[in-house]
DNA sequence: TTGTAAATGTTATAACATAACACTTATTTC
DNA sequence: GAAATAAGTGTTATGTTATAACATTTACAA
């Protein structure tokens, strides 16, 4: 049986959580009083079309295929709103953009990322962040942002090493 | 007393983490039968000139500068030699490099990024790869390569946020 | 409805990185 | 030692990612 933490890499009703990440986005916006613009709901329906990490050119093209006028600029505008927010991640080591699935407040998580089929698997992290932000750890340095991530292979790769099945 | 372990934010004889590298890069090539040439030998030395990230176009400017015909892609070809022979770190969230001062093997590592001073400490981390690599942590996911990065304020930029006394 | 702030459009350019091929220098083999 | 081979660097061009600056539009409030 999947575990729902490897859902990323699992074929599973991908539509599921789409409906379920649009859904948090509008009620996160609403809460905080921000503003879910077509243009930014747009950007992040196309980061969630998969669990696959999107570079902003890839999502300036996607735009550009279905009609919509999208210069760096915009996109990038969208992409600073919806990591604000909270709704997405920027992933240093492929700079390309995923939507955040752990669906609560500000959380320091690790990334998993496929180096085979781009997928990325999100894991909410407790024991890493104690770990981390230990003075023991870190000394007197004083911690703002994390970035933590593993590229690899996920499960499904392994077995098929040249094309993965988990496209979505 | 500054411990050894937070060098980076502490005033210290750099000279001697100079010598240190140095003589580590030389002794680390030849006992994998690497070539440390000039080219390589300059770009590890300017990178080793502080504790602050560089990036690939300041040293091609600071070569400029001496002298030293660099086009971009003989500094990155040095950058890379100097990674996989395990002398220097990417940053991935700043784009830049950093001299490795984990002298032992292969190792993962955290990389605590002041943002104000851009100086770099890297904190060797077992307990942190034990964690990170733990089955019930990733899952099926085959991890090769792992980026640990937090940015914040060192030590000194937290007593004096305009400026950062350790600037070397 | 008119003023203000927020968001987006538009043009240009900055910053980071690599492809392709020529040339030079070092190392091996004869 | 000379020729063959491999490794390293030079050179030109271009690809990829991201931002600056300013004009225009849209949303919302007074
Ligand atoms: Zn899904
Ligand atoms: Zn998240
Ligand atoms: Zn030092
Ligand atoms: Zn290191």
């Amino acid at each position: 049986m999947p575990t729902a933490s490897l859902l990323a890499y699992q074929p599973h009703d991908h539509d599921r959580c789409v409906v379920r990440a649009m859904q948090r986005a509008q009620s996160l916006c609403d809460a905080k009083g921000a503003r879910l613009t077509p243009m930014r709901k747009r950007v992040l329906e196309l980061i969630w079309q998969s669990h696959q990490a999107l570079g902003a050119y890839d999502l300036i093209a996607a735009l550009l295929q279905e009609g919509s006028k999208a210069a760096p600029p915009t996109v990038y505008r969208a992409l600073e709103f919806l990591q604000e927010t909270g709704l997405i991640h920027r992933i240093a080591s492929l700079n390309a953009y995923i939507g955040c699935s752990v669906h609560k407040g500000p959380h320091m998580s690790c990334l998993m990322i496929c180096k085979q089929c781009r997928n990325v698997q999100e894991k909410a992290h407790p024991e890493l962040e104690q770990l981390l932000l230990q003075p023991a750890v870190l000394g007197k340095f004083l911690p703002e942002q994390s970035v933590v991530e593993i590229t690899g292979l996920c499960p499904a790769c392994q077995k098929a090493p040249i094309d993965c099945p988990t496209k979505d």
